[in-house]
Formats: C-alpha cells, structure tokens, sequence
DNA sequence: GTCGCTGCAAAGCTTTTGCAAATCA
DNA sequence: TGATTTGCAAAAGCTTTGCAGCGAC
C-alpha cells in the first residue's frame, strides 16, 4: 500500500515526505473508518505534533487525486477512506437513529441500469462508486418501537 | 404533490406559507434537477424577491425532514431534488471530466448485499437510498483522447 | 394572546489560499 | 539552485442561529 503510494508520488515528480507518511499512517491505523480531515489532523497529531491542518487537508486532496483515499461527502464534513482494489464497489447503510455505518462489498460487478432512454450513458466509463442507504438499524427500531 | 405537502405540514401544527409555496414551486417547476440552495434561492426570489436565504434554508431542512426533497451532499454544495415515490431508487452518474448528473431509475429493488458478516444489518430497513457513480462520459472521453 | 414563521445580520464551520520559511533533489 | 512542501494566518464559502417583528389561528 505504501509502496504503492511512494511509487505513484515519486513518478510524479513529488515527494513522499514524513507528513505524508504520517498522515497515511493515521488513517491505516485507525480502527474508526470514514474519518473527518479534522479527526485525521487529530491522530496525526499525536505522532507529529507540529502538523498544520491545512497539509492535511492538502494531503488528503493528493491521496484522493490519486485513488488511495476516497472522499465521502456527508451530512456534517467530508470523510475519507482508504480506497483498496477490492472495496472499489461497496455499499454504506446509515442509521438514522444512531449514525452508525455498516459496510458491505458488492461481490459483483455494479448492477446494470437501464440505458434506454440516455444515449450519453451507454459509454460511461464508471471509475469509482459509492452508495448509500439510508434507513433504521434493528436496535434503532427495537428502540423506537419500545418508546411507542 | 402540494397537496400532501400542506396535509403532512398542517397536521402537525406547521403552517403552509407562502414562501413554502414559493420555495416548492420553484423546484418543482425547475428544468434543471440537483439543485442547490443558492440556485433554489435565487430562482424563488422571481416570484418572491423579499425572501430571505436563510428561510430557504429552514424550508429545505423540512422538506427534507417531511420526505418531499432529498438532500444530496455533493462536492461544492449540497444540492436538493425531489422526492417521488418512484424515485426512491435510482442512480446518479457523476461524471468527472463536465460534472454533468445523468440519473438512472433502478427497475427492480436494490441488489441485495451479503449481510453473511454483519448480524445487525441483517434487519435493517431501508428508508432511502443514494448511489453514486464517478467516472467519465463518452464526451469527455472522446475529448480526453483527442488531446493525447 | 400565543405560537409559528420570516428577514436580516452575525456567527459558526469546514475548507481553501497566500506567503515566507524549510526541505529535498 | 530550483522545485516542492509546510505551517501559520487570513480568507472564503456554505450553512446555521439569534432576534425582533409579523402573521395566522
């Protein structure tokens, strides 16, 4: 993975530098997926102190340009995840109740829509997919229906 | 459309205003989708120039809530579209070389995930979804080629 | 009169940008 | 030396909030 990243970055004339490797650190390590630039800035305080939160923001903008990270775009704040192979296509079902977000792969390829009406579509190259349900999870309606 | 709008909104002791209305009525009447507030704004502001942002604002949070609008958290801004009962399920194409939105109904219900891992999943309901795709059109592409 | 709604202005947040210093090739 | 990168501070942009006044019931 980080070989991987050295490779790309170096390729491209920028440089692998300890706030990168950091940053990219943080996130790998964390348990907690789908982390805010300002948790990210957070964690990787605490193995570099002097990190500014504009590099990670930058940092994270590099990753994401470079399909290491993907960007999740939320209710409150940006989030991001690491972007592997086998996770290019996969499903997030929030909790309305308590916010939690459970994960889970799509074994096969995207299912296929209905092209008919839109010519453009036909050719669409999909590079990166991200969806979302949203809905109650059992203990939130256990919850709910207690209440009532 | 509206008038389940003014029923849900009176039933619970809300008011059926005419910035509501307004507001309503300029999405509705948009030929352009995937709104956002500024643009809701903006286009509201023909019929109703004395309306505030910050009313449009406050309408589109219950909207939302009532389940007539979406909210999408795109890039740049979050953006809003109506919510119809046949809509629930679709796809957006997000294509990255224009930005252009192509969106695609899914016929039949969602794919079903392997939920095999995820015990808590396995009962959880869904109330709305969102899939998106990122990649490139034919255009870009073509574009794109041309170039190289 | 009460309660909800509105418009304005100010504040709050996340994110981006400018710049001089630092760092690496 | 020349290019990239960094940290700080300031700015920008979207969204929310406080509040006084208005309007509906």
């Amino acid at each position: 993975m980080k070989q991987v990243a050295v490779k790309n970055i170096e390729e491209k004339g920028l440089r692998w530098t300890p706030q990168r490797q950091a940053i990219i650190s943080a996130i790998a390590n964390s348990e907690k997926k789908h982390l805010s630039a300002e948790e990210i800035y957070l964690l990787t305080k605490k193995t570099m102190p002097s990190i500014g939160l504009a590099t990670v923001y930058r940092t994270l903008e590099l990753f994401c340009a470079m399909g290491i990270l993907q960007k999740l775009n939320l209710q409150d704040a940006a989030r991001y995840e690491l972007l592997q192979k086998e996770e290019n296509a996969h499903c997030h079902y929030l909790c309305l109740g308590c916010g939690k977000i459970f994960e889970v792969p799509l074994q096969e390829e995207l299912p296929l829509p209905s092209t008919k009406n839109d010519e453009s579509l036909e050719d669409f190259t999909v590079v990166n997919s991200s969806c979302w349900h949203f809905g109650y999870c059992r203990n939130c309606k256990l919850r709910k229906e207690n209440k009532t």
